[in-house]
RNA sequence: GGUCCUGUGGUGUAGCGGUUAACAUGCCUGCCUGUCACGCAGGAGAUCGCGGGUUCGAUUCCCGUCAGGACCGCCA
């Protein structure tokens, strides 16, 4: 310890006769007129001093000036606690430090935020003092783990030969993919660079410089509008191997997972991960990055009710739809009629047009659309959700996107409100055989579903031309808890097949060349067979912190509207700079006009 | 771009068409030598986010706006 003696947390009963001194911030002052008791906090912890006239009349008479939050430098002796004043709370409970010498390092306001983890603090309170937020020990905890996280990783990469190499951060904008952030040229008049969305075409380049593995903990940014897990910029663990057979790069993340989740959590993860193909989970869960820590999944009983007297679930079925349920367990008793119009308007927002739901009871299913099955549909229906008395079943009957939507989104909502999800649980899930691209109907044309260097599957390839909806990518996404922590894909690697691929996703040549000619170029130049994978390192963090936004672990994140409370980000600047970067206002900024 | 929730002393909340705007905590002052959510006594502190409307009267009801949050679209 440079600049101390000691660390407040670390102190213990081994120390018992020595003087240390110790530097940190005041937590609470206890003033009992004659004797002084500060709890005492830096980095590793919190001890308790004492200020005593008996041992320094002086260092008592400065304590009754200290509050909370002021910086402190004490030196004293630890002394054994006497048995009934020993605190079981504090680890450093058995011993205190009897205080000699007192100096303030510096004052502190009131703060406006109480540094202790049980305060409850509004959002924008906290990120405008992020710096006393942070001071809290949960948060310092996050940043910790944050810490362990990124540490293993580097070591699990840096023992299998990943060398870790920087790209730029001002780069090209490409018309694929997230909006892109803009900064603009000064040299270059009436240009912009972007900042990247990922390293995606610099870590397939470096492949084909010969480094093999690389890797880089990298930040990313995306202009789009902002989620609990969603940042405008945000952290990805960025991966690319050449050479390596997509098994060996799987069960090598698997490994890294593994040393990740021992090292933060002391959790030994199973290995291999289950996988899922991505058509079995939108069937099973409705969704890409099921939560599979509880079960809940759906049934499709289109076939069941494509005859029913019940018009929509017939005509759902025979205009192309599906009509699929799920079976809340023993919670008929739980949903009031009023509920359910409750969880209707969820679905709703959706696009559900409505939920129907059926109670099961002794004598049969009950419920308004109960009359329209006869009893042997009932049975069947009854058969296929496995459903027993006081099981409520919920239908959604659409198309099929909207059905995968809406119940998906039900079945986590019902899985949280019923508790049934087990939070100690960690379920990775490997989701493969991603569709390669999908036909947007607006536009007119199809677009990557990762993005256009994605391999196709070598068994689809020979569709990619005449039905380019039905090629599957060879492509592979890791989930954790229902949440998408990452995905990557096997790169194309011949300009052919690339030059494919941009046409099916309806690039002219030359716009193709215009884009992205200098990877067609580089991949005439010995391109070796490679692919990789990026993880979320925000919410891997967040997920290990068992928390629910992104915002708690990253130390000075943005707001919805991704702004930076703290520094007021982002702000007008002055005609000067504009004038500068050959930039022209069309409308003032909203904060500019209210001077 | 849209939907919904929230906005009241420093902080967290309560409240109501007419109040001296309540409570907890924090803060300040005094007393207190074994506290650790210290205790006791006293005190200061709020243009009820902002603008407009309805009303004799609005913190309360309505509209708009700003800020924060959740979600849809967007994003992989």
């Amino acid at each position: 310890m440079i600049g101390r003696s000691h660390s407040c947390g670390n102190v213990r009963e081994s120390q018992v006769g020595e003087t240390v001194e110790v530097k940190g911030w005041v937590q609470k002052r206890r003033d009992l007129g004659g004797l002084i008791f500060i709890d005492f906090r830096d980095r590793s912890g919190i001890v308790q001093v004492v200020f005593n006239p008996k041992v320094s009349k002086e260092a008592l008479e400065l304590a009754e000036k200290v509050r909370s939050e002021y910086v402190l430098a004490i030196t004293g002796t630890v002394v054994e606690r006497a048995k009934e004043t020993v605190n079981p709370n504090l680890p450093t409970g058995a011993v205190e430090i009897h205080a000699e010498k007192l100096e303030i390092l510096n004052a502190a306001k009131n703060p406006p935020i109480a540094v202790a983890d049980d305060v409850e603090v509004s959002e924008d309170i906290r990120l405008k003092y992020r710096y006393l937020d942070l001071r809290r020990p949960v948060m310092q905890e996050t940043f910790k783990l944050r810490h362990r996280t990124t540490k293993a990783i580097r070591d699990f990469l840096d023992h299998n030969e990943f060398l870790e190499v920087e790209t730029p951060m001002l780069t090209k904008s490409t018309p694929e993919g997230a909006r892109d952030y803009l900064v603009p040229s000064r040299v270059h008049e009436g240009e912009f660079y972007a900042l990247p969305q990922s390293p995606q075409l610099f870590k397939q380049l470096l492949m084909v410089s010969g480094f093999e593995r690389y890797y880089q903990i990298v930040r990313c940014f995306r202009d789009e509008d902002l989620r609990a897990d969603r940042q405008p910029e945000f952290t990805q663990v960025d991966i690319e191997t050449s050479f390596l057979p997509k098994e060996d790069l799987i069960s090598m993340m698997e490994e890294m997972m593994s040393l990740v989740l021992k090292e933060t959590k002391g959790v030994d993860l199973q290995t291999p991960f289950p996988r899922m193909t991505h058509a079995e989970a939108m069937s099973r869960y409705g969704s890409d990055k099921p939560d599979t820590r509880f079960e809940m999944e759906f049934v499709d009983v289109s076939e069941l009710v494509k005859d029913s007297s019940f018009k929509v679930f017939s005509k759902a079925v025979s205009s192309g739809g599906a009509v699929k349920g799920i079976n809340a367990k023993g919670a008929a008793g739980n949903y009031s009629r009023k509920d359910i119009d409750a969880l209707t308007e969820y679905v709703k927002t959706y696009k559900a047009k409505g939920l129907a739901w059926l109670k099961v009871e002794e004598e049969g299913l009950k419920g308004p659309i109960s009359k329209f099955f006869d009893e042997d549909i009932s049975a069947q229906l009854i058969e296929a959700f496995d459903a027993e008395a006081g099981d409520l079943l919920l239908f959604v009957a659409d198309s099929k996107s909207v059905v995968a939507d809406s119940l998906g989104s039900l079945r986590l909502k019902l899985g949280r409100e019923l508790g049934l999800i087990d939070e100690s649980k960690f379920n990775f899930l490997w989701i493969m055989d991603f569709p390669l691209m999908s036909y947007d109907e607006e536009q007119d044309r199809y677009f990557a579903e990762h993005h256009p260097f994605t391999m196709p599957l070598k068994e689809d390839l020979h569709l990619l031309e005449e039905e380019p909806g039905n090629v599957r990518a060879d492509a592979y996404d890791l989930v954790l808890n229902g949440y998408e922590l990452g995905g990557g894909s096997q790169r194309i690697y011949q300009r052919d097949i690339q030059e494919k691929m941009f046409r099916a996703l309806g690039f002219t040549k030359e716009e193709a060349m215009k884009e992205f000619g200098f990877l067609l170029e580089a991949f005439e130049y010995g391109t070796p067979p490679h692919g990789g994978i990026a993880f979320g390192l925000d919410r891997l963090v967040m997920l290990l912190a068992g928390r629910n936004n992104l915002r708690d672990t990253i130390a000075f994140p943005k707001t919805a509207s991704a702004s930076c409370l703290l520094t007021e980000a982002p702000s007008a600047v002055s005609e000067e700079q504009l004038k500068e970067l050959n930039l022209e206002l069309r409308k003032k900024p909203v904060a500019a006009e209210k001077e």
